[in-house]
DNA sequence: CGCCCGACCTGAGAGC
DNA sequence: TGCTCTCAGGTCGGGC
């Protein structure tokens, strides 16, 4: 579900919402996503405040006082804020509250794990299919874990530019829609993006990496950057399910060109929009506007 | 090393 | 109503 302007969009209102906030308790109701969640969660947590939200590619960061919170929401996962759905009582009943504020997820089959925080909110991890991740490590540069180490440059950087991507593209003969999803090229692009470059680029999505010019590489350096952060802009994308921390929708589904629009006309030349599959992934594009 | 495919897991929606 | 089929925004590991 989330790319890279979901996530970037969840980190922004949270960091409105919980930055400074202490992690009273944890409640874990179903452990096992991509990998477990471990079970000393909960004591490594609790107690802890949240420093800085950062995000790397499509994972979301919370920098506690003793190492970092790393979450990916796979395919279906949001992480809401929200008030606790029980203890309204006063400020001065503050330790009862944060007891009887874990009951009473509202969606008791997919919210798997929930953060109560010493302002009477809590953060809830909602996961149907379970393919994310939600662990702790006790680093401060999450940069080193595996999992982040491996990443390419974010794409809204300098590092992310031109000169850089035709280094990547020129021995690569898989087609260049798959590569731009490759997060070890570029970090946070996903399938709905993927195409809404390359039909900012002009580039057609089947066409073999190293073939495109140095201009069409220029090309799709410029539409990620332009694609991602009016996405960003909006909020990001809802085509499914996405909800943003507090509960709502991405307002970029109006905006994209040709993602999930097969058979409808190509808002540049009017010609049909066309869906392939490549990489086992649904792929749109104009066969006239991409060459 | 790069490429391609299936596997992981569940829900929604279409079609019968 | 209920069954079956397909598809879904991601990532990993195995085979070639």
């Amino acid at each position: 579900m989330p790319e890279l302007p979901e996530v970037e969009s969840l980190r922004l209102t949270l960091s409105c919402t919980v930055l400074g906030k202490t992690i009273r308790a944890v409640e874990i109701r179903r452990s096992s996503l991509r990998e477990p969640i471990a079970c000393e969660l909960s004591t490594a947590l609790v107690g802890q405040q949240i420093k800085a939200l950062a995000r790397r590619g499509k994972y979301l960061l919370l920098r506690l006082d003793k190492g970092t919170l790393v979450i990916h929401l796979g395919m279906s996962g949001s992480l809401t804020h929200r008030v606790a759905a029980r203890g309204e009582n006063s400020l001065a009943c503050g330790e009862r509250r944060s007891e009887l504020a874990t009951a009473l997820p509202l969606d008791p089959k997919h919210d798997h794990l929930q953060l109560s925080l010493n302002d009477g909110t809590e953060l809830v991890y909602n996961d149907p299919r379970r393919f994310g991740l939600f662990k702790f490590v006790e680093v401060e540069d999450a940069n080193s874990l595996p999992e982040l180490k491996v990443l390419g440059p974010e794409p809204l950087t300098d590092e992310f530019n031109q000169a850089y991507l035709a280094a990547k593209l020129r021995r690569r003969k898989a087609a260049i829609k798959n590569v731009l999803m490759d997060q070890r090229v570029v970090a946070g692009l996903g399938n709905i993006y993927a195409s809404e470059i390359l039909f900012h680029a002009g580039v057609r999505p089947t066409r073999k990496a190293f073939s495109l010019t140095l201009r069409e590489i220029g090309r799709v350096v410029d539409g990620t950057k332009t694609v991602l952060a009016r996405a960003i802009d909006a909020g990001g994308t809802t085509f499914r399910n996405y909800l943003d921390s507090r509960g709502r929708p991405g307002r970029f589904a109006s905006s994209l060109s040709v993602y999930g629009r097969a058979g409808e006309s190509c808002p540049r030349c009017l010609g049909k929009i066309r869906c392939i599959v490549l990489g086992q992934r649904s792929t749109f594009y104009c066969p006239r506007c991409q060459k």
